[in-house]
DNA sequence: TTTTTTCGGTGCGGTAACGCACAGTTAAGT
DNA sequence: ACTTAACTGTGCGTTACCGCACCGAAAAAA
């Protein structure tokens, strides 16, 4: 049987619970093109933790402290690092990966309700004191992390310091993120949601390319594949992305600024506003 | 002009900017029903403000200590708390007040976010440390509440007693609340969106009778009157409801509890295993 | 190379909600 | 009692997205 709990903490062996987790077989793994292998594989030496922006606002001396408790974790495609409903056992401060954030129906029907990057954090629950919560988090783009036994956060958490402080404005900034998601939902096209989500990850990324297919956005957004074909093609028409299986490369940022709605620029902002450089 | 700080602070003189604060009228006055006359006059006596479930939860010495601090203020229907990106001054505690989170878009047309009774607290950006948010506070359901100074808010925050602890755990119920919202906009029909926001607000009320056009209705939903003004019609044919003129009745909770998608149930879960009575 | 799988594009009918216009009805103000 | 404003119901064409079916192209596996 699937055992999400299994999946979410196993290191060394590394069992793909299907993109989104959506898929029903437990065995079935992720074919690695070129660029997964490259970005997949140990070969690579850590990358700096302090790439993580809340890792880098700590003070020398909090971070010193931190930087020995911290470990470095793999986070392929597809990866789930928690699962509805699961006790979590680690936090995780992304270096160079992006995280989803989902909710999946009975139905088996999902949508995204916030994405966290090297901006943020995963893993909010537990220094809030729920342990839980009813959403999945899936690894949307391969890369590495830092992770952090929860219970030691808790105690960071609870002395009042510096990283307090950062984790509760991260908190309020992700929940501008989730309240205009659900703004989003509400009033916009698949059009300019496609483009606002496209940001959201480019903002995250150091690259201008996306490894990502139609299904898997369509997925988060939560529509109909052919849905995303659709928005897509209409982006790549108007010469601002270029789509070609599962790898979209950014030609023309500004333009995609220019069509997405005013969700993305109120997010952003926030974020800026809460976690200055 | 329309002065937004002066309407979320102004006490004594009450200014109504439209229900919503969606109008442009300034000096339009609700005219009161019966009903809101009854719950508008200052004559009944100040409600205990262990109706609301946080201040509950506190040990008695805690709260004896707070509820000298607390000053009790009148909840009118459509009297704005908060303002997007104004800095804010209070939290408030409403006892039988129902809060609605709003966000406006550019164009007018807004969406509810969360809503917020006597299980919660008004202003969570106050000791997240963000101060504002963009978004609007509106009472949705005329009532009391009991509001604190910001600052003295934060103090007692700071000093992580039991109050943090509360404070943190119903933010996380927050962040579900407003996840669900970003899923049902997503994937339920209008009909069951309705059933979900009667839900929600009679959980937050004694009685089971609501006072609320099917205008506002729309204005919460993000949808337009006349979807509204359907999804009523199909609820009252199923005789769930009741509904006359702004005045809704409930006739079978159960019969909608059927009806309702699982966004209710989670949301309702979720603040039950974390705000336990 | 050949085979198999995955990914993306297209077409088509169905539907839920939209925007608009207008009419009927109840309640509030005079 | 009368006027006025607010609230609700209805009809109609439009639109965005859905669900399904199917096909071709590209990549991975054999």
């Amino acid at each position: 049987m699937y055992d999400p709990y299994d999946t979410a903490h196993c290191n060394n062996k590394i069992i793909y619970t299907g993109i989104l987790g959506l898929s029903i077989q437990q065995d079935r793994r992720v074919r690695l093109s070129p660029t997964n292998v490259q970005k997949g594989t140990c070969m690579s030496p850590p990358p700096d933790p302090r790439q993580n922006h809340l890792l880098a606002a700590l003070p020398e001396e909090d971070y010193a402290h931190f930087s020995l408790l911290m470990e470095w974790v793999q986070m392929p495609l597809g990866k789930v690092l928690y699962e509805s409903g699961i006790q979590m056992r680690h936090v995780y401060f992304p270096t160079d990966s992006i995280v989803s954030l989902l909710y999946v129906m009975e139905d088996g029907s999902s949508a995204e309700i916030a994405v966290v990057g090297n901006e943020g954090v995963v893993g909010v629950p537990l220094f809030m004191g729920g342990e839980t919560t009813p959403s999945r988090a899936v690894v949307q783009s391969a890369g590495y992390a830092y992770r952090l036994k929860g219970q030691l956060l808790k105690n960071e958490f609870s002395r009042a310091g510096p990283m307090q402080i950062l984790l509760l404005r991260y908190t309020q900034a992700l929940l501008t993120q989730m309240a205009q998601t659900a703004v989003c939902n509400r009033h916009h096209s698949l059009d300019q949601q496609f483009c606002r989500w496209l940001l959201l990850s480019l903002d995250r990324l150091s690259s201008n390319e996306l490894i990502m297919t139609q299904e898997l956005i369509a997925g988060m957004l939560g529509v109909r594949r052919e849905g995303v074909t659709e928005a897509a093609g209409n982006v790549q028409k108007a010469g601002l992305i270029k789509y070609s299986r599962g790898h979209i490369t950014i030609l023309d940022r500004v333009g995609l600024e220019k069509r997405v709605c005013e969700c993305y620029a109120v997010v952003k902002k926030e974020f800026d506003r809460l976690l200055p450089e």
